[in-house]
DNA sequence: AGCACGCCGACT
DNA sequence: GTCGGCGTGCTC
């Protein structure tokens, strides 16, 4: 009898690939196990089992896997259903949730190697040049990898050249697959056999006498085994004895000294178990505590909005402390930004070892040890808090899901596909797992509330702040005005002047938010108007002030900043717009005693890049910070008394939908950095437009007169949460043809789908790394099935395949695009 | 997604 | 004349 088996390919394919087992083998695989398997001409991929079966496929001939890859299934079945579920309804293949859910180190993919055939006799004058560079290059070397020969020989296409060194017997061709998980080794050394007994020590330093590095490593070993009786690490006698490496290693290969290797977890939790003071709660927070039990009953999952610095994070650990006395394991969700190292000690301090770290600035080794100990369901692993990519780890036993700063955006991943909100899905995965699951936030989203209102969510709410302190003190200043009556200073009104001044007198830190880094958004020309563009996008290149350079923050494309225009020649080159280096260097001028940090996305490179600014501005190191986003979240410093917005216009004039309930959010959450203890922080706010409904709002806090305002507005216009949308992007490097197609698609959707369908437009930004862009919105009433919806665009884009002239027309989608 | 195959411009 | 550009088609 013959036996197959389906398996999921993580590339971007709709279907399972099928590969024939022996009864063995269908006997051991279970669904969620990896297997190595062929794949196209020579490759050999890693692909996740999915179900075994025994009907020979009819148009093509099967080939059998390469190897089973793990003892026990890697993903279990609840994952498997819930990666299910993303891929329909983020209209993606299973494939692309695949990868990005799997830590890469889990799918090793074949390298080609080149080893020199030993058994053939080579006619060296037969080879040509290139070849007889390889052929030599294998007389030093056992293998070559298809980067290394292309290294070798200068060239880019290496593949004709191994052929015909293949053809010609010079070498042969194997396909490694490489491990890329390694466990970590510690390597410790200890007395060698001979010299274990006590009395040989004095002989042995006798024996070194003439080797004074050498007898104060073996002196130094006694010393630390003396203070505890644990194994020895070489890194720490290295440093307690002043020596090098290379005196142990002398030691060790007269073999005085043994080494020997430890596997130890890349992830340390170095605090045990901690018996801490229990939480307690104020009453708001105990009041909002049995709301949020009262919803959870109901198998509600309950939206907590709590003011900045209510004390959610509080609440959230009763809960999870509920979740865990309960056997249950628990996922802490948190945008990327705000996983902070204050907050995750915090949690490590009440919950211990059972704390785990999932995030992107992880290593993949890292990861994979998080991975399996979930998997093992460890102690170490009861607790994950991580960002969105965290809900894809193998949870068996979930009892809570808290997806705290629920509102932020970038819990929807933009690209790659799959392009899932990690708020929803975990809402999902919860259900999967039949847990609880608490949404957080000072500024819920307009869709989470509205779902609080219907009653689909449960609601709890903490309105004061943590230890009474008052909620800032936030004014707008108008810059229209202070720019009229020549009272700006650089891009500092007099009052934000006036405010630094102030706070830094006493002692006090600032922190000042401008939504754009860089330096300045546009360099141009005054003579005749000529901004520097960028080659592969429609943009201008933004102005970096510390390199000198052009840059595109689409493509990456920089170049040296020119001295005269580009277009014209003359030297009149003025920067305008304003981005957080600019700042950072007014501040250095209008406050030379101050020390002016910067926070955004180039100074936070590097894994340890964003702890150490946040460390140095939490230790007043600095009095200033200036940043973007990063500022606003999940940061607490005891010692700011002023935050100030240096144009908050930039934000509320965004073209999108969403604008105004983002600015709202963000100012908020920026305005919450002031004051966190007893004395009223200050807020200032500058803008063109003070009486801007937004700006009113958040300085009088009314979070529900902006839900209610925006909510009527996304009534009228027709936008989420009353509909769903999905976003459609067409991409081609042909502008006219790119505008045929999606003509044509758009057509083919008002055929099924009448008057929902919306574009095709150009999204602002309408060429990226040369490709033109257009946008295509089809927007779903909430009483409309959505699946079926979804169904007719699939088969639209059937159709649209089947036209070859737009076969290079590459298709995106975005579900619920924000 | 990769990767091979296949057809056209710019260079040793 | 070849090298290498990317358009197109296929992967069990």
């Amino acid at each position: 009898m013959q036996y197959f088996l389906d398996v999921v390919l993580p590339i971007p394919l709709e279907r399972l690939f099928t590969y024939k087992i022996t009864p063995e083998e269908a006997t051991f695989l279970k669904p969620g196990m990896r297997v190595a398997v062929p794949f196209g001409k020579s490759k050999i991929y890693t692909a996740l089992a999915y179900n075994t079966h025994q009907d020979q496929p009819q148009a093509y001939e099967a080939k059998e896997i390469y190897q089973i890859l793990d003892d026990v299934p890697l993903v279990n079945n609840s994952q498997l259903q819930h990666w299910e579920w993303i891929a329909k309804y983020y209209m993606c293949t299973f494939g692309e949730v695949l990868r990005s859910a799997l830590p890469s180190a889990f799918l090793l993919e074949s390298e080609t190697l080149i080893l020199p055939n030993k058994n053939a006799e080579v006619d060296e004058m037969g080879l040509e040049d290139d070849e007889f560079l390889i052929f030599e290059a294998l007389q030093h070397q056992s293998a070559l990898k298809i980067g290394e020969v292309s290294g070798i020989v200068d060239k880019k296409n290496v593949l004709p050249l191994v052929n015909r060194l293949v053809q010609k017997g010079v070498v042969l061709q194997k396909e490694e697959l490489y491990e890329q998980y390694r466990p970590k080794l510690v390597r410790y050394v200890k007395l060698g056999q001979e010299y274990q007994a006590e009395d040989k020590l004095e002989q042995l330093l006798q024996e070194l006498t003439r080797a004074p590095k050498q007898s104060q490593v073996v002196l130094s070993l006694f010393q630390l085994q003396a203070v505890n009786k644990k194994p020895i690490k070489v890194t720490d006698l290295e440093r307690e004895s002043g020596t090098s490496k290379a005196v142990i290693k002398a030691l060790i290969d007269k073999s005085i000294l043994e080494e020997f290797h430890i596997r130890t977890d890349r992830v340390q939790q170095e605090q045990e178990s901690s018996s801490v003071d229990a939480i307690t709660l104020n009453p708001y927070q105990q009041e909002a505590l049995e709301a949020i039990k009262s919803g959870f009953s109901g198998s509600k999952p309950v939206l907590l909005h709590g003011v900045t610095s209510a004390g959610k994070t509080e609440v959230y650990f009763k809960l999870i402390q509920d979740a865990l006395n309960q056997g249950k394991q628990v996922l802490y969700l948190l945008p990327e930004i705000a996983l902070t190292s204050q907050l995750i000690n915090r949690l490590r301090h009440y919950f211990g070892s059972k704390v785990s770290v999932y995030h992107s600035k992880y290593s993949i080794h890292e990861r994979v040890e998080v991975w399996n100990n979930v998997l093992k369901n460890a102690e170490k692993a009861q607790i994950v808090i991580g960002a969105r990519s965290s809900l894809f780890l193998p949870y068996s036993n979930l009892g809570l899901v808290v997806v705290d700063e629920e509102h932020e955006s970038s819990f929807k991943q933009f690209d790659p596909a799959p392009r899932y909100q990690a708020r929803d899905a975990a809402m999902v995965l919860a259900n999967y797992h039949k847990a609880h699951c608490l949404l957080g936030s000072a500024t819920p989203s307009i869709e989470s509330m509205a779902n609080a209102k219907k009653g689909k969510y449960g609601y709890a709410s903490i309105a004061y702040r943590y230890g009474n302190v008052l909620m800032p003190d936030i004014n707008l200043v108008d810059i229209k005005e202070a720019t009229r009556k020549k009272r700006m200073k650089g891009h500092f009104s007099e009052s934000l002047f006036n405010a630094i001044m102030e706070a830094l007198e006493v002692g006090e830190q600032v922190i000042l938010f401008q939504n754009r880094r860089g330096f300045a958004p546009i360099v141009e020309c005054t003579t005749c108007g000529h901004a520097a563009q960028c080659p592969n996008c429609d943009v201008s290149l933004t102005y970096h002030q510390h390199r000198n350079q052009l840059r595109c923050h689409y493509c990456g494309y920089h170049m040296a900043l020119q001295q005269a225009c580009l277009a014209c020649g003359s030297p009149t080159l003025d920067k305008k717009g304003l981005g957080t280096e600019q700042i950072q260097q007014e501040l250095k001028e209008l406050f030379p005693e101050a020390s002016v940090g910067r926070m955004d996305l180039d100074t936070t490179r590097g894994k340890y890049a964003y702890e150490k600014i946040i460390t140095a501005f939490e230790q007043q190191e600095m009095d200033i910070l200036v940043g973007t986003q990063m500022v606003t979240k999940g940061l607490d410093f005891r010692n700011v008394s002023l935050v100030g917005i240096m144009n908050a216009d930039t934000l509320l004039n965004f073209p999108d939908y969403r604008a105004h309930e983002r600015s709202f959010q963000l100012l908020t959450q920026v305005a919450g950095r002031a004051g966190r203890t007893q004395k009223r922080g200050k807020v200032l706010i500058q803008t063109y437009n003070p009486y801007h409904q937004i700006l009113q709002q958040v300085t009088t806090n009314d979070y529900d007169k902006m839900f209610a305002e925006q909510y009527y507005e996304r009534e009228q216009f027709k936008y989420p949460p009353l509909v769903r949308i999905i976003k459609l992007t067409l991409k081609d490097k042909d502008y006219n043809k790119l505008n045929e197609a999606s003509e044509w698609f758009a057509q083919s959707l008002r055929n099924v789908l009448g008057q929902q369908v919306l574009g095709p437009e150009y999204p602002p930004v309408a060429r990226i790394r040369r490709d033109y862009l257009k946008n295509i919105l089809v927007k779903i009433p909430r009483n409309l099935p959505a699946v079926q919806i979804k169904n007719s665009i699939k088969r639209i884009e059937k159709s649209f395949n089947a036209i070859s002239k737009y076969k290079s027309v590459r298709l995106v989608y975005n579900v619920d695009h924000i």
